[in-house]
DNA sequence: CTGATTTCAGATTCACTGACATGT
DNA sequence: CACATGTCAGTGAATCTGAAATCA
């Protein structure tokens, strides 16, 4: 800390951190997010699969069958790019979506057991890809790390 | 090492963690980074500023007059998007863009006083941001996070 | 000839909006 | 009437690719 003022002597102030560039949280987040998805979507991709399919099948096996709005919500993509996803999770018979009859708006998606097993492949494809991402880290780190996001996420996401 | 096996037992096992979804450091990344680039921008916003704008300032007060590749590598943006930057900030009076006469490929590019100010200002602004956005960590929590951040942007950019 | 620099033009991806038809 | 749902069409922003012109 004795270091990197006098840059500007009289009035100026800032005695910053010289390489505050490399310090900031929400630089260093962005840039890591993108790395992190990188390797996510590529490792996804060789089983031919989207963090989205994931996330779809990941709350239907959770919550079991839903509407489609409401799957919208659990797994946080927008309602009209989850037409999409069912479609193709349909196609690949992983899903099943049939109208609900006590309520002709909805669509009640229910998971199948050939999308449970394709969800299994997934939790252990996406474990590695942790263990990839993670790997500096010790566990004990990794846990901290989890808790930290978690409690910003939460905080942003109740104030909103 | 003892917890995740056993997937394969009589039909369904699947012991994972009820909502695996929620504790994915993945997608805990780029959600919680949406949250912090709406924030950061719409604060930048304000002062009519963008994060490139801050980052490419930063960078030439730090490391002094440089080249634009030189630039981009430092602050992270693609040499194409580079020009759009610098020219806005030229247009603003707070860079000089002149040619090199040792290499005469390059633009030298140099800060000025009046854009030595504005990183003053967008260094407070971005100080008042991220307050907010580490709101709920302590003073010591938010020098973890931001080390843990940093070894693993680390190891991922060293290792490509 | 290989390779670096600045620049432009365009592709791609993705979160997000708006609107419509249908139903509660 | 206001409001929710499923669907579709399209915007805007940001990353990234490719190539051309100039020069080392």
């Amino acid at each position: 800390m004795s270091r990197a003022e006098a840059a500007e002597l009289p009035d100026d102030g800032a005695p910053k951190t010289p390489d505050r560039l490399r310090r900031l949280a929400s630089r260093l987040l962005s840039q890591l997010t993108m790395e992190s998805d990188r390797l996510i979507t590529e490792g996804l991709a060789h089983a031919d699969a989207r963090k989205w399919h994931y996330a779809v099948l990941a709350s239907l096996q959770e919550y079991g069958p839903v509407s489609q709005a409401e799957l919208s919500r659990l797994s946080g993509i927008y309602r009209s790019d989850m037409v999409g996803v069912l479609n193709e999770l349909a196609g690949h018979g992983l899903i099943e979506r049939v109208p609900d009859p006590d309520d002709r708006r909805r669509n009640i998606v229910t998971i199948f057991a050939q999308g449970r097993r394709r969800l299994h492949l997934l939790d252990k494809i996406l474990d590695d890809l942790h263990d990839e991402l993670l790997a500096p880290l010790s566990p004990t780190e990794r846990d901290q790390f989890v808790q930290l996001l978690t409690r910003l996420l939460d905080h942003h996401t109740q104030h909103s």
